[in-house]
DNA sequence: TACACTTTGTTGCAAGTGCAACAGTTTCAG
DNA sequence: CTGAAACTGTTGCACTTGCAACAAAGTGTA
């Protein structure tokens, strides 16, 4: 189905990178909307929800930052979670322009579940690799991300 | 700037490279437009292009699936692709539901320039990392994305 | 203090994309 | 050969997102 025509061609190694990353992007994301429809949450409103501390307010321009996000996005996605009940904004007693996102109990009880529903399913999707791969992955995939950070951020 | 704030807080591996994947995804992607401003180009057409062979016509569904997006994103992708003179459609002459997408004369020399300063690019971007471990690399990414595929596609 | 500059969050707008429905073709079972 | 099913590409629609402009509030300098 899913078929990812063979890498026949010649290409190069970076291209090869640059191909392989935006197809596991894809397919990681499906595989989210997968584990996550039980909820009623879509992949983005979940990343957003996953930074949420239960026992904290949140600023909305952290939180934007944290996603790689315009803020923009960010108020849309809370107004979406607030209107399922899952957070509040409350005004920062020591900022009159800034607000406090909160999770609702209800909010943090869903977080709950689909932190730990979402966790099993990247435990079984990120399982063909073995532990000592995943951690050569990551530490691989830091210090590019690393680097791609020090690119972006010289232009 | 780019902050990604540190990653102090203890998540799991999977949580850990999830969020790199994101981040990375990202970050090319930003590096991609400044590499492609110069001509014009969005990634989106970009990878399009990429596809595209000088000597041979290409069906549109062919590249949906390798793009991993819809058909009618390539449709639309086309129609831009062909208001800017770099392809054309020709009418299959074995199949008369079918298109033949083909590079112009100034769309093989456009898709030319514009490959060669993107793998420039991503020669410099992916430079943080030595041949060797770019190679490890490549060869988990190759097990990992082929495991999300066996995974989405059971569903 | 006063005025310019910055910061926070929201909104309007435009662009990109997926899904469902569609028309025109092709394929294939009976 | 015929009719049902599948396939190709396009369109309408809804949704998501970034950007620019904005109001309100805070900061800092003269």
């Amino acid at each position: 189905m899913s078929s990812v025509p063979s890498d026949s061609e010649q290409v190069s190694l970076e291209t090869q990178q640059y191909r392989l990353f935006h197809d596991i992007y894809v397919f990681l994301d499906a595989g989210d909307s997968r584990a996550l429809e039980g909820f009623h949450l879509t992949p983005s409103q979940f990343s957003l929800l996953m930074l949420l501390d239960p026992f904290e307010g949140h600023n909305l321009i952290r939180l934007a930052e944290r996603l790689l996000v315009a803020r923009s996005t960010i108020t849309r996605l809370i107004d979406q979670l607030e209107l399922l009940g899952i957070v509040h904004r409350v005004s920062d007693p020591n900022d009159r322009r800034a607000q406090q996102v909160r999770l609702t109990e209800k909010g943090s009880l869903i977080r709950e579940r689909a932190l730990i529903a979402h966790e099993r399913s990247l435990n079984q999707r990120f399982g063909v690799l073995s532990i000592h791969e995943q951690e050569t992955l990551v530490r691989l995939l830091k210090r590019l991300r690393d680097g791609l950070i020090d690119d972006v951020d010289k232009a």
